[in-house]
DNA sequence: CGAAATATTGAAGTTATTCAACTGGAGTGG
DNA sequence: CCACTCCAGTTGAATAACTTCAATATTTCG
């Protein structure tokens, strides 16, 4: 299979969008579209040497890292468009996990060929440091640490979900959550029994329906607004 | 006053470090060490146009953001050689403020410059993407979210206070806490009481001595393993 | 010095957690 | 096809932890 940075739709998420075409023909050949992934393989471990950042072309998958006391902690879930171990370069070793929650496509992009393309494009070299300067302004940790009730964490936590499969054209308004509750309590700070009633009560207030890994979503301002 | 980067302490945490020495003068020649700045005084603000990073000589500052509701969340707190602003390059807009806890002294790193020198020295633009990358695998939310009980949480945030001076070679035995308990509660997500009493705890358990804001740390390891 | 801000401490109230029981699907094998 | 099992999810009750409200103490600063 290859991979065609060129009519990709996510390129202008990815690491190829605003490079000159001669530039991103020759990133595009560096470039491998991982075979797929089934759910449950992982993309890169703790401790594994950083040599290539990915792309996620399709499906589900998170991020997490192991606790002092050995288990898990859920940083994140990513969808198609997300680019994943730049928090690995400095380090040049992944600190964190990633594993597909779904069955997946994942590009990966040597970090070598991306720093020889950022070396000869002032664009690339721009995009790169954009790519990064976004994540951290995006602190998805907000959500968590706000000070809010578990069914703000949990409202927001849908909402964002509605939010970025919204702006990559993805259904937003009913899908699959690839998650168990365990993993979207891991991911903002609740016990996995306390993110279920949570679900409840917000399918009592009629802001979702919910059943089991099924989601629709009939209010998504609605989501966003809950303060309490 | 003048910025003299080859001199600096803490080149090796800031922007100029491994750049080759005539690049270095070049980004020096551009680099304003600001007049001291009084505590209460603003770096930048929210919604400010982005035009330059900043890099912490001396002083201790925060930063901040407003909630939905209006009042202010603490993100963080910074010591010399902190770089600040690169949440904002992206956006090209700051979204969170940074106001100086004590007196100050910050450098001055017109953004375009940065831009200028990355683009003509393939050092600085690695320089500027580790830093980028660093911050983002640093995950100081870590201490708040990761499920822990108000004692871990504050002591764990003495315990980073601590390394961090250590590392820049600052007193980390014994030195002034420049921020109130409300600020350290909002950072760690805990009511200001919470804060107070976790400190009386961790005193009467012989890990620190607090009178007021002087604190000065009996057992920094002791302060790392609370994990309850 | 006196006022305002900051910090500490106590008591009551809330909220999420924990422990436990139970339910419902998905997958397995007879 | 139907048990059987296992895991994920839901729900209830008791408990623990933090917050809130309130009173008091200590600093700081004009």
């Amino acid at each position: 299979m290859e991979a065609v940075c060129a009519t990709c739709s996510l390129a202008s998420l990815c690491l190829c969008s605003s490079l000159p075409e001669r530039e991103r023909r020759r990133l595009s050949d560096n470039v491998r579209l991982a075979w797929p992934m089934r759910a449950g393989e992982h993309v890169f471990r703790a401790q594994d040497a950083f040599d290539a950042l990915f792309a996620v072309r399709s499906g589900w998958l998170k991020t997490y890292a192991r606790r002092v006391d050995g288990d898990e902690r859920v940083l994140g879930f990513h969808l198609p468009g997300d680019v994943l171990g730049l928090e690995a370069i400095d380090a040049g070793q992944h600190d964190v996990s990633v594993v597909a929650l779904t069955d997946c496509r994942v590009c990966r992009i040597p970090y070598d060929a991306v720093t020889r393309s950022a070396s000869q494009s002032p664009e690339m070299q721009q995009h790169l440091v954009r790519l990064l300067s976004r994540r951290l302004s995006e602190r998805d940790c907000w959500l968590i640490c706000d000070n809010l009730s578990a069914d703000s964490r949990v409202a927001g936590f849908l909402a964002d979900l509605v939010a970025r499969r919204h702006r990559r054209g993805l259904d937003a308004e009913a899908f699959r959550l690839p998650m168990s509750r365990a993993d979207i309590g891991s991911y903002l700070n609740l016990a996995h029994e306390t993110v279920s009633r949570s679900l409840t009560r917000l399918e009592k207030n009629e802001l979702v329906e919910v059943r089991r890994r099924k989601i629709r979503v009939l209010d998504p301002p609605g989501l966003r607004e809950i303060r309490t």
